[in-house]
Formats: structure tokens, C-alpha cells, sequence
DNA sequence: AAAGATTGACCGTTCAATCTTG
DNA sequence: CAAGATTGAACGGTCAATCTTT
């Protein structure tokens, strides 16, 4: 049989492994958030972002980076996230290019609502991780995230 | 402040982390494969399946559930790799309602060509990685995926 | 009646072009 | 002329309905 197969490189493998799981998760755990909170998981991962952030702003720039959206994608999502109150925008003052998204005092609420049933959900998944492996994970995940 | 809030709780943080890094990192080595061999990701992870399955078939529904794809996107999938040539469907003999998806000679032709770029691209990704480390993320990874 | 695959209508994102500001 | 955000066109996926086979 041939050598230097895709099939044969271990990496390859990883990385499937870990588009399948993160897929899978993605899959279950969004629609168990859609059909109880109301929320796509891509509203609730701009909420949490906004949320943690400085001033509950953040550029578009800043979340194109970290959800991995092209700025045209950033630019809709929040146009639909504004019209459901849960952000508003802000003008930059030192930078009249950048426009920052900021999450409302409804955004907040709608959030903490919908934590409550993905962290159900989550406390499913990761029921048969001992702690010490949870730590593993995030480790070995923040050194595969974006350059800040 | 708020006690109970999505922000402080740990395991929200570790699938933020895990939606971050896979997402990063589909982008990249996504456009890097598209650029450098004109294979989108999603057609290379049905290939590089299909290549590592018994005959080189999979059921329509076997790749639904591995992509965590509903039955109707893998459809219109498929149809696209099969007008490249790089699949063929085929009927099965037993169940008349079922299709299998097959690679072709072309098909594992543009795998192992698209392959060289993915793996180099994966080399660099996981460089700081040891032997053991990547043996960890695999083990945490595999239990996380969909049941068989 | 249930399961597998496909189809039509729709939705969210990308791509490329554009506009504005630095 | 580069950088940030937005827009129009196209694409890839979902959802719900449908058809065939079990």
C-alpha cells in the first residue's frame, strides 16, 4: 500500500477529531439552547464575549477575530442582535472608523437566562471529566485559540 | 455583583475556548487547503472518511451523523463532489433505501495531492505540542465525539 | 408506521466591491 | 493608500414536506 497517506498522518487525525467534536457539541448543545432560551449559540457567544469585556463593548473587528467571522458576518449578526434589543452600537470617539457593539441591560438578561440551561447541558457533557482533566483541556486548548 | 452569572462558570469558559480554537483554526487551514489545492475542508474531511472506511463508502447517513450535517446538507454535498468527479453514489443491495457515497480514483488522487498542504499546515499549528500532549488532546477529544 | 434520502423555501455567512476615516 | 465597517450577489447549510422502501 502507499506510504504518506492522509489516512496514516496522526495529525490529521487529531484535527478530525476535533472538528467532529466540536461539531457534535455545536449541534446538540445549540439546539437544546434554541428550543428552551430562544437563543442561537452564535447570539449567546457575542453575549458572554460582550459581557466579560471591558465596558460590555467590544469593535467588530475584535469579534470577527474571535468568532472567526468575516466583518460582513460580524456587521448582519449584530444588525439582528440589535433589532432584538440584546446590543446596541456605539461610536468610537477617538476612531470614527471602528464601531463598537455593546450589550444592553435585555442582552444581559436574555444571557443569564440562557445559561442556566446550557450549563445543564454542559454539566452533561463533560459529566465523566475529573477536574484536573478539564484543566488539561484548557490548556491545550488556549494554545490552539487566535493570537490575541 | 451577580453571583451565578455564565461568565464565571467553568465549563461555559472551556467551550468558549474549544468554539474559539476550532473555529481559528478551520479558517485557516480551511482557506490555506482551498488556496494551495482547491479542496474546501468540508470535501477533504468527506474524503479523507470515505478513503479510511471499508470500501471506500459510507452511507449518506453514517456521513450526516460523522459531519453532524443534517441528511439534507449531505446530500447537496455530495451532489457537489459528485459533479467534480471525486465520488460516485452507489444503490445498496440490501436496503433499496439506502445510498452509500464512494470515493473515486480521482477522488483519492486529490486527497493525497490536498493532503501535503493540510499536514504542513497542521505541522506548524501543533508544533509546540509534545508526543504526550497530543496523545491527551486526542483521548479528551474522543470523548467528546458523537456515540459511534 | 418508521427510516433513509431527496427537494423547495429560507436563512446565515462569505466574497468582492464600496464608502468613510485615518 | 491602508484600515474598519457596510452592502449586494452568491453559496452552503437548515427545516419541513415528500417519496420510496422496510
Amino acid at each position: 500500500m502507499a506510504r504518506n497517506r492522509a489516512i496514516d498522518d496522526p495529525l490529521v487525525a487529531t484535527f478530525g477529531r476535533l472538528l467532529e467534536a466540536t461539531h457534535h457539541l455545536e449541534s446538540v448543545l445549540g439546539r437544546e439552547l434554541e428550543d428552551t432560551a430562544e437563543l442561537p449559540l452564535t447570539w449567546f457567544e457575542v453575549l458572554l464575549r460582550l459581557s466579560r469585556s471591558e465596558r460590555g463593548e467590544l469593535t467588530m473587528g475584535a469579534l470577527s477575530t474571535q468568532l472567526a467571522l468575516t466583518s460582513g458576518g460580524v456587521t448582519r449578526l449584530i444588525d439582528r442582535l440589535q433589532v432584538a434589543g440584546l446590543v446596541e452600537r456605539r461610536p468610537c470617539e477617538t476612531d470614527r472608523r471602528v464601531q463598537f457593539a455593546a450589550i444592553t441591560t435585555p442582552g444581559r438578561a436574555a444571557l443569564d437566562a440562557a445559561a442556566k440551561t446550557h450549563r445543564q447541558g454542559l454539566r452533561e457533557v463533560f459529566a465523566g471529566f475529573s477536574p484536573a482533566e478539564l484543566r488539561r483541556l484548557d490548556t491545550l486548548l488556549d494554545r490552539l485559540r487566535p493570537p490575541a
